[in-house]
RNA sequence: GCGGGUGUGGCGUAAUUGGUAGCCGCGCUAGACUUAGGAUCUAGUGCCGAAAGGCGUAGGAGUUCGAGUCUCCUCACCCGCACCA
């Protein structure tokens, strides 16, 4: 028979999925392997050949490690809630649940077809009432918990109230949103709603009016990672900084275990660095300035204390709460107009507009109080609320912005700092600050000549010494914003009494997401929920807002452990013996949201003795994303006239897109393109080589670029089998690539060829039970060797390429021994699974391959005597031997030869060239 | 501006991790079988040269018996952060 993919293909699948052939179970005595690719958001769209990139990788290892002999736990969902299925049903009125199941459907459909080996008995869904109630439960434990940074975990709310009615704030050292002061005696006279208001400002999921990235198209507020550039991620709205009560995570508690704990992963470096780089620690010292008057002092942040000579002013941020108190009658109305200035900017204005130098003396004066100098305090928007104190004093002789800031409003500029080998200089004849990271200190008493590393050390103690300061370590890292004003989102389990918000019971969960007529905020600016019917709890109202889309993902590949657990969150026994994801695969674009939150939800389980590890994913492999190869036409303008793309130069033309699947190579097929649209029924064109040759663009994959490749189009015209090695093929699993098809027929050749070494000239299957030549082992145990080694690395692309190789060698010495293509169907079992096993039946076998055992490699056909490995990849023949270090090269030339003939690894061919070079190393070439 | 990464034929890529650069595949060229082929098979294919030979891993230097690989500088592109004190 010939290789009739869509046959096998078809049997296959529907009977692995009837025997259940993938399902893994939670007890097993063989050695537990936990593989997770990310689960998508099913959009309308449906997948494009990017998506299975990821998931073809994942199923490869899966696969690998099942033949390897691990219970294999391999599971894929839905992360169902998300903003364009509520779109949608604001523009259509279908209800979100409905549109998400059919997109659901679409996707299940199509990752059948791609053979995947996932266990589908552990399917979730972030919208189903079954796995939020989880989600809704921990909310309850983030509200119900604190940090408490003695014992750097998270603990009871509990323990804290207990503290603070017998000792107050006094031993308390807790993550908070501002540092309280109380005794025991003022706790306990405090009413229950201000008690509760102080409890908030400990608990890990907490209420705040806090600034907030507003977005008024999208009617919602969102998350820091959710807005690049002053835009929205989804839709690219404009985003205004808003004040509002709004749901926070208290992630900035966690800040130094999550940068301690990147440490031990196995992660690329570069995502590692984007997360160190997101969580921003920096080491300094917060110093307090006295005002002038001296009655009271603000804390400003610095990494830099050494530079406190230098100072010539401060500068406040337009939100600091000092501005009121400290301005001067004289410069009132200028500081009034100038707050309001700053504040009515929206984030895009700000940011693009950074090079401007703005800013207003308040007339209130500090005092350095290392100098005792008296510095007059400004007001500018260069100082961001929003990171250390919201004030810095200024350095401008080494800061750049302190500097244009200094020139602009003619502030005083002190060098302190000067480069070794350098001489102090002008300042009033920079043009900009000078660098002050290395050099030797001047103008600055107690420190001078001392280098920047001790003068550092040296003013830290300094201020320690006179109680004026401390060190400290300050994050760029900011809680996260956890409440959206959407409908299509998990709920709150939160209700307000007096004002005061509390949890619902546990076992009133899970609290159902409502029915309501309209999925648009109130007319009185209120989100959905509030047109919910009785959205009360016990007579009290329930909170309005729903959770974010990164909720339902912080802890999926938990529940993939016992998705049907209804009576615990975490069953201990299932994540006892699957502790966490061995190996993650998904794209980078993940790396400050969804990977740095679920992280610190898993911490925080882990303090509460829930889970067993403190770090969700052990080894992340991020798969680069495919891009678009946009095809185009080009026609002549004013004209209905195409011209082919190497004579358009003599013309005026538009290129126009034009669908890729009517393009073969770039060659366009005419008649197809005069049926694609009415307009070019009657078109013309000038041909090169009797041939319309299109020109090619990379660009995004979309619909509107006509450069989406469906998945389902090259199953259907190759095969899941040749698509899975093809995408594996393209190159190295981390690189973004366009795709290409191009290149498809190549690896279809590929599984034609291997289809017919079991086959003769006739088509019938015939294999030989003959035992091998040493050659025929050769072949086949290098194979093995390296396939292994290039599915443990992830290095796909080589391993194909050592299946061709393999297969051509066979080829071409017409081997069609059984001992020699059993194993290498096995070998190849991982790749291409259905006519792996299709073959592996015809050769006789009732039980299905995939728990076939992995063929070993033997060294003995790799390595003879005193050589290493006398194979030749890469068309050559070159190994390692060891010789005496005295030997002469003229001798060495001569064993080698003598042992290389001896040995007879040259298979008959004759040796071209020795080259010896010291160091016991030899190359040889044969030819 | 800071941080991370990449640069190899016409194209996607490979290179025992310091050891003949270009494996495998696409494309291209020639041939065979074919009524025909966009099927299949065979051979060739880094560049220059008729050949001998020479030149070649973005460019320049360095370390080494030996560098695509290590070090330094320059250039180009990609990604992340960005008034972070």
């Amino acid at each position: 028979m010939e290789y009739n993919f869509r046959e096998i293909e078809k049997k296959w699948q529907s009977q692995w999925e009837q025997d259940h052939i993938y399902h893994a179970g939670n007890k097993s005595d063989k050695p537990k392997y936990y593989v997770l690719s990310m689960f998508p958001y099913p959009s309308g769209a449906g997948l494009h050949v990017g998506h299975p990139l990821g998931y073809i990788a994942g199923d490869i290892y899966a696969r690998y490690k099942r033949l390897k002999g691990y219970n294999v736990l391999h599971p894929m969902g839905y992360d169902a809630y998300g903003l364009p299925a509520e779109q949608y049903a604001i523009q259509t009125g279908q209800h979100p649940a409905v549109t998400t199941q059919t997109n659901i459907k679409r996707y299940r459909s199509q990752l059948d077809k791609l053979g995947l080996s996932f266990d589908w008995d552990r399917e979730v869904r972030t919208c189903e009432p079954s796995y939020y109630k989880w989600t809704q439960w921990a909310f309850i434990q983030l509200f119900n918990h604190y940090y408490c940074n003695k014992a750097k975990k998270a603990l009871p709310i509990e323990g804290l109230v207990k503290e603070f009615s017998a000792h107050g704030t006094e031993n308390i050292d807790a993550a908070c949103s501002e540092p309280l002061q109380f005794s025991a005696e003022e706790w306990n006279g405090k009413s229950e709603k201000e008690q509760q208001q102080i409890l908030m400002n400990y608990r890990l999921a907490y209420l705040s009016y806090a600034m907030v990235n507003w977005c008024p198209k999208l009617g919602t507020v969102l998350a820091n990672d959710e807005v690049i550039n002053g835009v929205s991620v989804r839709g690219g709205y404009p985003v205004e900084r808003k004040l509002m009560q709004q749901w926070s995570l208290r992630i900035t508690a966690y800040a130094q275990r999550l940068l301690d704990g990147l440490e031990d992963l196995c992660w690329s470096d570069s995502i590692k660095e984007v997360q160190r780089n997101w969580i921003g620690r920096s080491q300094g010292a917060s110093v307090f300035f006295p005002l002038e008057d001296g009655s009271r002092s603000f804390e400003i942040f610095t990494t830099r204390p050494d530079t406190i000579y230098g100072v010539s002013f401060m500068v406040l941020c337009p939100e600091h709460e000092l501005i009121n108190e400290i301005t001067t009658a004289e410069q009132k109305e200028e500081v009034e107009k100038y707050v309001t200035w700053a504040k009515n900017r929206s984030e895009r204005e700000r940011q693009a507009e950074v090079k401007t130098v703005s800013g207003v003396f308040t007339g209130a004066y500090a005092v350095n109080p290392i100098t005792n100098t008296r510095i007059p305090i400004w007001i500018s928007d260069y100082v961001l609320a929003g990171y250390g104190t919201g004030a810095i004093m200024a350095v401008p002789a080494h800061d750049s912005r302190d500097f244009a800031f200094a020139r602009h409003f003619n502030l005083p500029i002190v060098q302190v700092v000067v480069p070794n080998g350098e001489q102090p200089e002008d300042t009033s004849l920079w043009t900009q600050s000078k660098d002050s990271k290395e050099g030797y200190c001047i103008h600055s008493d107690i420190l001078n000549g001392l280098q920047v590393k001790e003068a550092i050390e040296k003013m830290l103690r300094h201020i320690e010494a006179l109680h004026v300061g401390s060190r400290k370590i300050n994050y760029r890292l900011r809680d996260a914003i956890f409440s959206r004003q959407r409908y299509w989102g998990e709920p709150f389990p939160i209700y307000y009494k007096d004002g005061i918000p509390y949890p619902v019971e546990e076992s009133d969960l899970p609290l159902l997401l409502p029915e309501i007529d309209k999925y648009l905020p109130t007319e009185t600016g209120e989100p959905p929920l509030a047109r919910a019917k009785n959205w009360t709890y016990k007579g009290y109202p329930l909170d309005y807002n729903t959770m974010p889309g990164f909720a339902g993902s912080n802890a999926y590949y938990l529940r993939y452990m016992n998705p049907h657990c209804d009576t615990a969150y975490i069953d201990p026994q299932a994540n006892a013996y699957w502790q966490n994801v061995d190996l993650y695969i998904g794209g980078s674009e993940h790396a400050t949201g969804h990977l740095l939150y679920s992280r610190m939800w898993n911490k925080f389980l882990f303090d509460l003795g829930l889970v067993v590890k403190d770090e969700p994913f052990q080894k992340l492999v991020n798969q680069g994303m495919i891009q678009g190869r946009s095809n185009f036409v080009y026609r002549i303008k004013g004209t209905n006239t195409f011209v082919s793309l190497h004579l358009k130069q003599n013309y005026q033309v538009d290129p126009i897109h034009v669908d890729i699947n009517i393009v073969d190579n770039d060659v366009l097929d005419i008649d197809a393109f005069k049926k694609w649209h009415p307009d070019f029924a009657n078109a013309e064109f000038i041909l090169e080589n009797d041939k319309y040759i299109c020109g090619y663009e990379i660009e995004k994959m979309s619909k509107s670029m006509y450069n989406v490749q469906n998945p389902d189009d090259l199953v259907e015209k190759y095969g899941a089998d040749t698509l899975r090695m093809y995408e594996m093929f393209l190159g190295p699993l981390e690189q973004s690539k366009p795709w290409d098809t191009k290149g498809i027929e190549g690896v279809f050749r590929f599984m034609h060829k291997f289809w017919k070494l079991f086959h003769n000239a006739q088509y019938s299957f015939a294999v030989s039970e003959e035992e091998p030549t040493s050659q025929e082992w050769k072949i086949l145990h290098k194979t093995i060797k390296k396939v292994q080694e290039d599915i443990e690395r992830l290095s796909y692309n080589t391993a194909v390429s050592a299946f061709m190789i393999c297969v051509n060698e066979l080829t071409d010495i017409k081997c069609n021994k059984k001992a020699v293509l059993e194993p290498l169907t096995i070998l190849m079992a991982s790749f291409a699974p259905h006519i792996c096993e299709e073959i592996w039946h015809l050769l006789g076998h009732d039980d299905s391959i995939n728990y076939a055992g992995f063929p070993e490699w033997e060294e003995k056909y790799l390595v003879e005597n005193s050589f290493n490995y006398p194979i030749s990849f890469n068309g050559k023949t070159r190994f390692m031997m060891e010789l005496p270090a005295d030997m002469a090269p003229a001798e060495i030339e001569k064993t080698v030869l003598a042992s290389a003939e001896a040995q007879k690894w040259t298979d008959g061919k004759t040796v071209k060239k020795v080259i010896v070079v010291p160091k016991k190393i030899v190359n040889i070439v044969v030819v």
